[in-house]
DNA sequence: TCTAGATAAATTGTATGCAATATATTTATT
DNA sequence: AATAAATATATTGCATACAATTTATCTAGA
């Protein structure tokens, strides 16, 4: 009487809620980014820069965990938009990005996008950390 | 000496760490899946379709949370492996989607995959439920 | 019955992601 | 100094994602 468990089920798949929901919260970031003239991975480029002022193709990449096949068209596109400026290093194999003035500006209006978001969800601050660590924790064993 | 909160720093944000740990499961399916012919997304459509063996292209989207635009190209993908086939519906403005047996024998080759992916990581079965109870819920309150 | 919405799927356009390759530059070795 | 290996970034090619539009078909009301 009793159904055998079944791997291959979307439900019984830890992948799939993960992948599912890290899609659905970037999808929810876009409305607020869009008036920013910033996609979601445009935005977390921009996190870092606006921690770091400047930084190395490479030095970005690490820390948002993106290649330079995705960063080198994106970070033009920032450019572009005149959020960061790109300059040869001495190693002129280098490329530093800098954060320009009108970048620099647009952290103030990006301040309250994080408590937007999270005020429409009714998580607790225990279950936040608990799911925080624990995204932390899978991606240091998978990456 | 105290330190503000920057609800801009990057590690501050919960939205990051889900990101890019779902990015990481999935690349870490790839090099199971590629043996088999499938990307990460085809194989979460052939989940369904393990267990639907026929579906409408809108059920399918339902199940997976994708939309046409990224599950009519796919789709149609998976037929010409010969994993499924479309046929027109009496209703012709649908088309169902059904199982062949290639994709049906497909299924065996699967099945081992999430055991595999599972093994070389280090969570308990308490922190895979709470992860996966955790997931769920953002999903259903940001989608 | 005719036609205005409604519905399902496909198409278009833009932006990722990432593997693999190419290019440019520097460093190490002879 | 000449060149092989290493390094940083850019480019290419393929596969998503998704908003917005289009196409095809169906249904309900005049």
């Amino acid at each position: 009487m009793q159904g055998k468990f079944d791997p291959l089920l979307l439900e019984n798949q830890l992948c799939f809620p993960l992948y599912a929901a890290a899609k659905a919260l970037v999808r929810r970031y876009e409305p607020f980014l869009e008036p920013l003239g910033l996609t979601y991975t445009q935005y977390i480029v921009m996190l870092v820069m606006w921690e770091r002022k400047v930084a190395s193709v490479n030095e970005i990449g690490e820390r948002v965990h993106l290649d330079s096949g995705t960063l080198s068209p994106l970070l033009n596109k920032l450019v572009s938009k005149g959020f960061l400026e790109k300059t040869k290093g001495e190693d002129s194999r280098f490329r530093f990005i800098a954060l320009t003035k009108s970048g620099e500006e647009l952290r103030k209006r990006a301040e309250s996008i994080p408590m937007q978001i999270g005020c429409c969800m009714d998580f607790t601050q225990e279950e936040a950390t608990t799911l925080y660590t624990l995204c932390y924790k899978m991606l240091n064993q998978v990456s």
